[in-house]
DNA sequence: GTCTATAAGATGATAGAC
DNA sequence: GTCTATCATCTTATAGAC
């Protein structure tokens, strides 16, 4: 006790900080797997290994357990990918490509997907899910999220100048979409091309999906492919 | 009576088939809005006007009437936008344009959004949940999206021949996730565009939409931009 | 076909002992 | 910080009267 005095390392007792962990990771996969309400607080718990009032002790409702579950990785998230944005758009004095700023973008997801840790595909799961029901956690999207996609399409605006402003917001929606929905691996596509495509070969994915909308892109906010009615 | 048995008109009483339409409506909605496990069997006979044990009666678990009510449109959207294809295929004496076998795909979502049948609007908003849930109602999926989605696969193969198949089901995964958040109206475009955009101005975002898509597919499956990695 | 009544159990949350 | 016990409420589903 006077070592722990002396020095507060942490871990010197694995209680209080390794259960709050052990909870977030429960409900992490737990939400990611079954949503808001497919999930109760008692299941996280039992999956976590960890007496069901410790939940409401840690982190309050059922709710605010769903906001930190999703709150857990996006600080970390957003800071690598406004990082790169910054980096992407410095390295290029101010007038960056299309491609890599969605690079810049997306990188971080296929990283973190490939990085060993399993529980970030978890998040990805949980990201779609929150993104079709953002009323479970509508603060984290307006603080966290909201932010750093302006950003993105600032840079997009550095791209590709001179477009009408709703292309830049219609453009990244179709692009936010299908990126949302890849590293959900909802497993679809497997089935779908029985088996000769697999949701879990996220690398493959992303080095279609980069130029794929690279082009989408280009062909939008450059006028070259004009809008359908040939209006906005 | 004996009208009744001469001349077995629907609606002649007004109950069985009005009260099995009013619980669906309600389903369809709620469903939508909240999710298969954020709505009670309660809540919808409650917004149905309904005797709650009619729900059970008419439909079965509460499983048999999510896939009810997911299935409701899907015969009637799947058919007329088979018809769609079937047609451009012919009209193009088997090689259409790329753009017009996306425009056959997509188009029937605008024309039902736009019908004044608040109900569709709800419907796409729960095929967007059910997108990312798979599980809800997966022999729905099975049986009655993923055949139609296979011949989509074969239009766009007699557009664009010789693309490595793997290409093909990617490139349908990005579209498909774009469609279907663009048909949920989440309304984050809203919010993040400070108004300037609307998530329910479809007939904008649909302009927009084809053009964007039908460049991404193009250069992909021609090969004019190959992928990242240089791979498959 | 509709409705009442109820079975049989789970739910989120907390007060208070340790 | 942890755990036991419990509150008040809600859940899906059905049996049986009308």
């Amino acid at each position: 006790m006077a070592e722990a005095v002396q020095k507060p390392k942490r871990a010197a007792r694995p209680s209080a900080d390794a259960t709050r962990t052990r909870i977030l990771e429960a409900a992490e996969k737990l939400f990611a797997d079954r949503g808001f309400h497919g999930v109760t607080v008692r299941e996280i718990a039992r999956e976590a290994d960890v007496d069901p009032a410790l939940a409401n002790y840690h982190f309050g409702s059922k709710e605010q357990l769903f906001s930190s579950a999703l709150l857990a990785r996006a600080e970390e998230f957003m800071a690598e990918r406004e990082a790169a944005l910054t980096a992407c758009i410095a390295d290029a004095d101010g007038t960056p490509t299309l491609e890599s700023v969605i690079v810049a973008y997306t990188h971080p997801y296929l990283e973190h997907a490939q990085s060993g840790d399993p529980g970030w595909r978890s998040w990805f799961k949980l990201l779609a899910k929150a993104n079709t029901s953002p009323e479970w956690a509508p603060e984290v999207f307006r603080d966290r999220f909201d932010p750093f996609v302006r950003k993105f399409i600032e840079a997009m605006k550095l791209a590709a100048p001179g477009a009408p402003d709703e292309r830049y917001y219609w453009c990244y929606h179709f692009f936010s979409g299908a990126l949302v929905l890849t590293f959900a691996e909802t497993g679809r596509m497997d089935r779908l091309s029985d088996g000769k495509c697999r949701s879990g070969d996220l690398a493959s994915g992303y080095d279609l999906l980069v130029p794929f909308f690279a082009e989408g892109f280009e062909s939008i906010l450059s006028g070259r492919r004009p809008p359908l009615g040939g209006g906005a």
